[in-house]
DNA sequence: CGGTTTTCCGTACAGTGCACGGAAGGGGGA
DNA sequence: TCCCCCTTCCGTGCACTGTACGGAAAACCG
């Protein structure tokens, strides 16, 4: 009886019922741990115990994945409870740039892909409706939506740059010391320390949040 | 005489002399034409007529290439004449941003990559001493500094992608109608006409600009 | 002329995204 | 129960990537 379930092999790797969800969650955890270029379909796979191929069942392509995986972290911001539309806009955008800081690998796909998603409309929906509210409209309305989200996502790039660049202590004072040099040609005396010495991208953040919003302020109409 | 010229080949396919100018200018020719991902080691040496590994002695990595090519396109950006300090800025990120939308693969370098180069230093620098003359200092300074350039970077970024998604006609009128059935659901009348009607980036890049000076001009001390 | 250094580059290797087509399993109809 | 179809799984293969290595050729210098 070579069918006896003690020769049978019931117990051999278990198939994983591979879902798009599943494939979503496994790739944000992947290119939270490897980072944009670690990213690789035959890395996923194996995270999921699963044959390379047995992906694009699901999906249609390696951007494809990417654009979900994107959509998927911007959902992590909560959503807007009601409030005055200024400290609205701070927890919001706050909030993003911490998903941004989470999963540093988005800055450099929101760079490149357009958001589209379901949670990125969402998200814009957000800003729009606060923004409206506070009583803008037309094309000031769009310029001062397009200038928040621009600002959070150039300034989450680039602070994600500096920390990549520095993400070693030997490797911080190593490059701070040659960034200094490099500067000191070019730059006087005041900007040089304060480039040098602006780790505090928290404060600097915000400091760059109210001057925008300081700028919107002076578009709303009077009263 | 077996050696004479007829018999030579003296106009054997001439080597080309390979300088790390060259090698730069083609590799700023080869993303023009190709983009970030056509862009490979391969096709930049075929396009010199050298072999790829030719490029190694120039060059520790393709990442030097790209590093490079970036900053000989920042150093398109004409030197700040002087002048007052608000259209001084205006005239500076204005032309930031067109070096950005003739050269499409900069914004997602620039999301990867810090800016270290010489001409990236000196463009900086402008930024810093202009503000420094308009009477800002110490953590403001920077702040509006990195606001600014933030907000170039994240506009342009975001402008490529809409470009790159609707680049043919067909391409435009179809994903209009599809962002717009997306959206429908979701914002009001509003917000979703403003969206869909953005084609004037130039326009909505000014406003955006004005927004940011005028929050800047609240910073600036009495007097 | 001889030797050293610089430049060029063919080959090879480990890795990529994904097209193709086959196998295995489940569900439904006869 | 048998058969067929359809979904799911995935091994193999292809064209392509960046670049390590080492050899050949040329250029320069004594």
């Amino acid at each position: 009886m070579p069918e006896s379930i003690w020769f049978r092999d019931d117990d051999r790797p278990r198939r994983p019922r591979l879902t798009r969800e599943r494939i979503v969650t496994a790739a944000v955890a992947l290119l939270d741990a490897e980072g944009g270029a670690g990213f690789s379909m035959r890395a996923l796979a194996a995270r999921l115990r699963a044959g390379t191929m047995s992906l694009y069942e699901y999906v249609r392509s390696k951007e494809d994945v990417l654009d979900l995986a994107l959509d998927e972290v911007i959902g992590e911001i909560e959503p807007a409870e009601a409030g005055p539309w200024r400290e609205l806009l701070v927890r919001q955008l706050t909030q993003s740039r911490q998903v941004m800081r989470r999963h540093p690998w988005v800055p450099a796909l929101t760079a490149t892909r357009p958001l589209l998603g379901p949670n990125a409309v969402a998200r814009s929906r957000v800003f729009y409706s606060a923004l409206a509210e506070a009583g803008l409209s037309g094309a000031t309305l769009v310029a001062a939506v397009g200038t928040l989200s621009s600002y959070v996502n150039g300034f989450v790039a680039s602070e994600n740059t500096w920390w990549d660049t520095v993400r070693t202590p030997e490797a911080d004072a190593e490059i701070r010391g040659k960034v200094s040099r490099h500067l000191d040609d070019h730059v006087d005396e005041l900007a040089r320390h304060a480039q040098v010495d602006n780790g505090d991208f928290d404060a600097q953040f915000l400091l760059g949040l109210d001057l925008i919003l300081d700028g919107i302020v002076t578009r709303l109409p009077p009263g």
